[in-house]
DNA sequence: CCCTGATTCGC
DNA sequence: GCGAATCAGG
C-alpha cells in the first residue's frame, strides 16, 4: 500500500466515520490488517475494542482471588479432619459444664467446601447446609461432582 | 466459523 | 513503516 497523502486522508475520513476495520479495508481495496497497522501508527482514536489485553507493566491488582473452582476437593471421601473451626457450626448440645467438647464433631452437617486460601485468617469453609450424605452444600456438590469435561486439549 | 480490533515481528 | 500472522473476545 502506497500511504499517499489522499490515501491517509481517506483512512482518517472513514476512521473518524466509525467504520470497522475490514469494511474501511474492503473500500479502501486493503486489507484490515493494513487499515488498523496504519491507523495504529498514525495514532488514531482506538474505538472500542471487543477484547480486554491486560496493560501489563502495572502490578497486577488482582481484585479477589477466589479461586474456588480452580482445585476442586476430590469428590471421593470425605476428609476426616475437615471439621474443625467452623464458625456458624449449629449449637448441637450445650455441653454440660464438665465435659467441654472443643470440636463438636459432626453435629451440623455443614459444607466443608473450602474458600479462600488455606494458611490465611480468610480461610474458612462454606459450612452452607450440607446435602444428606454429602459432606457439600447442594451449590457446591453442584461443583465438586461435576462430570469431567471434554478434555481433548489435555490428551497431548 | 463468522465477526471485531490490537499487537507482534520479519521484512 | 508496513502488514500478515496472530491473539483474544463476541
Amino acid at each position: 500500500m502506497d500511504w499517499t497523502a489522499e490515501a491517509i486522508d481517506q483512512l482518517r475520513s472513514l476512521w473518524a466515520e466509525g467504520h470497522s476495520t475490514a469494511e474501511i479495508g474492503r473500500r479502501m481495496g486493503i486489507s484490515k490488517n493494513a487499515v488498523v497497522g496504519k491507523a495504529h501508527r498514525l495514532n488514531l482514536p482506538a474505538r472500542p475494542s471487543p477484547i480486554r489485553r491486560e496493560a501489563e507493566g502495572s502490578a497486577a491488582p488482582r481484585p479477589a482471588p477466589v479461586r474456588r473452582a480452580a482445585v476442586p476437593p476430590p469428590p471421593r471421601e470425605p476428609a476426616p479432619l475437615r471439621r474443625l473451626a467452623q464458625p456458624n457450626a449449629a449449637p448441637a448440645a450445650p455441653a454440660p459444664a464438665a465435659v467441654v467438647r472443643p470440636f463438636p464433631r459432626v453435629a451440623a452437617r455443614s459444607c466443608c467446601w473450602p474458600l479462600g486460601e488455606p494458611g490465611t485468617p480468610e480461610f474458612r469453609f462454606c459450612s452452607a447446609e450440607a446435602m444428606t450424605s454429602k459432606p457439600y452444600c447442594a451449590e457446591h456438590a453442584s461443583v465438586a461432582y461435576v462430570r469431567v469435561r471434554d478434555r481433548r486439549e489435555d490428551a497431548a
